[in-house]
RNA sequence: GCUCUCGUGGUGUAGUCCGGCCCAUCAUCUCGGCCUUUCGAGCCGAAUACCCGGGUUCAAAUCCCGGCGAGAGCACCA
């Protein structure tokens, strides 16, 4: 072979271009006029769990141009927590995302009873008053309830009478052969007779979550559904709908499962540990709450911009909390001003025969915020941590950081010169001071006093040298992270 | 058990569809060094990954087959 021969095998050697493009999210098919929703039930404010459906849903509204509704599926009436309403839309507000709309499901019952007329006339549906069990047991070993088979017309009427009374259930007929048994016939609606938060006892007939899904989704004209692969089956259950009343169906895009350690977000057990006062509120700063989290300062962006970064593929993935926090540390760090926090102090008296002046800027690297000053005279109270102090042996050199040299004796310090020494340890500390306490995610608090310039600062996030980032509230400082 | 998904460093991610610009991207974490009046930030460097086994091919993270592993669903909840 000649090497004009070998030519075509021999890879082309492009020159690497440097990518400096911003990694993004998948394209989606068919973008023009995109719908798209975030659809929780209202038994709680919103969580960390939520915020991924939430922020892919309203990345791809602001790539696309599109709309995104905001629904509430409440139409358990057992499982509605009637404050949550208001709570997840000021959860929204606060992560600045808008919804184009608010469609709340329980507004809509009779749409649904005329969606399910329809499929029962065209024989997709079936009422039966079975015993739940009798009922199951049947699906599972493939068989068809009698009541299944009966006239169409037969159906239509017992369906109407259990809009008044009796028991109970309509069900979407599928294939009783599916060889998955999660897929064979599914209950669409069901009778409760407990008062409704917002209905009260208007309807006794409910729709269940995939009837009352795919009613919706198509009546709001949902182009693209983009949620969790745990709704794998129901988007197969949903389809059955479509295929019943013969409409065109939206993009279904599953992505994988976040296992989010050491969290707990079980909305109906923060309820419980708010009721017995194990929790202060729904904003507890050891809660993940949206609540909770931004009461220790964490940003909205953060968020958005973390699970953007986790993509949108179908492999399920853990949360880090080192990842995100390093997020919205990037965030913050630039812009957060930075104080002396001294916890456990221990009292010196300064020995000085000058007036000093602390001279500490508000963030080292942005000297236009201004400085934190203060006159420091023979016989003013210093106070050290404990754990630095504890640290000390006899040839310490120690600076008062944005102060000066000092020589440690006893309870005294002597000033000991301005210019900074190599080597000599760099102490935070606290003058004229105000106590405050250190309350971290775990529920353990430090007690500690914090250098008295922070009556302007309430509620915001600063740094504590060599300590980390907080949210000040109050006497109450709430531990953000490193 | 049945059904369905998915396996790239510790973590998340790019590349997988259309095999060669991949001795594999970016971020974070870890470890060094520089810088710094914070153990923060910044700068420089190091270390660490294509689940396993076969096959196809000049060439496989990428295609095929078989294992193994992980997760989810199986409600008159959402």
């Amino acid at each position: 072979m000649s090497p004009e021969d070998l030519q075509p095998y021999i890879p082309v050697k492009k020159p690497k271009t440097e990518k400096v493009v911003e990694r993004e999210l998948p394209p989606l098919n068919n973008p023009d006029s995109m719908v798209l929703r975030f659809a929780p039930g209202p038994s709680g404010p919103l969580h960390l769990g939520h915020t991924r459906a939430l922020a892919l849903n309203n990345y791809y509204k602001e790539r696309y141009g599109g709309k995104l509704i905001l629904r509430l599926e409440d139409t358990n009436p057992n499982a509605i927590d009637p404050e949550a309403y208001d709570l997840i839309q000021s959860d929204l507000e606060w992560l600045n995302i808008e919804a184009d709309e608010v469609v709340i499901q329980s507004d809509r019952i009779e749409l649904y009873y005329d969606e399910i007329r329809k499929i029962i006339s065209k024989g997709g549906a079936y009422v039966t008053n079975s015993d739940a069990e009798e009922w199951r047991e049947l699906k599972n070993q493939k068989k068809a309830h009698p009541d299944r088979d009966r006239e169409s017309d037969v159906q239509l009427s017992e369906f109407e009478s259990l809009l008044s009374d009796g028991e109970g259930i309509v069900v979407i007929k599928t294939d009783l052969e599916d060889p998955n048994p999660a897929l064979r016939d599914f209950v669409a609606l069901r009778v409760v007779e407990d008062s409704h938060p917002r209905q009260s006892t208007k309807y006794r007939l409910w729709p269940l979550y995939n009837y009352a899904v795919a009613v919706d989704d198509y009546h709001l004209g949902i182009t693209h559904v983009l949620r969790g692969k745990d709704h794998l089956n129901n988007t197969l259950k949903q389809k059955w709908i479509y295929k019943y009343l013969e409409w065109d169906e939206p993009e279904y895009i599953h992505y994988g499962l976040v296992s989010i350690p050491n969290t707990n977000l079980k909305t109906s057990k923060i309820r419980e540990s708010i009721k017995n006062g194990e929790f202060s509120g729904w904003d507890d700063c050891r809660l993940a709450t949206l609540k909770g989290l931004a009461r220790r300062g964490y940003r909205p962006e953060t968020f958005l911009k973390y699970w953007e970064n986790s993509g949108l593929k179908e492999v399920d993935i853990k949360f880090s909390w080192q990842n995100f926090d390093a997020m919205n540390k990037d965030l913050i760090d630039s812009e957060t001003r930075r104080l002396f926090f001294v916890s456990e102090p221990v009292e010196f008296t300064m020995e000085t025969s000058d007036t000093l002046v602390k001279d500490a800027p508000w963030h080292p690297d942005k000297p236009e915020l201004g400085k934190r000053e203060e006159e420091i005279v023979t016989g003013s109270k210093i106070y050290l941590q404990k754990s630095d102090v504890d640290s000390f042996n006899q040839d310490t050199a120690v600076r008062l950081k944005n102060l000066c040299n000092v020589s440690v004796d006893g309870n005294k310090l002597s000033f000991s010169g301005m210019s900074p020494q190599k080597g000599s340890k760099i102490l935070q500390w606290c003058s004229k001071h105000t106590p405050i306490e250190l309350v971290y995610p775990d529920g353990k608090i430090v007690s500690g006093i914090v250098e008295d310039n922070i009556s302007e600062l309430d509620g915001e996030t600063v740094q504590f040298e060599r300590v980390g980032f907080a949210r000040l509230e109050g006497k109450k400082a709430f531990f953000l992270h490193r």
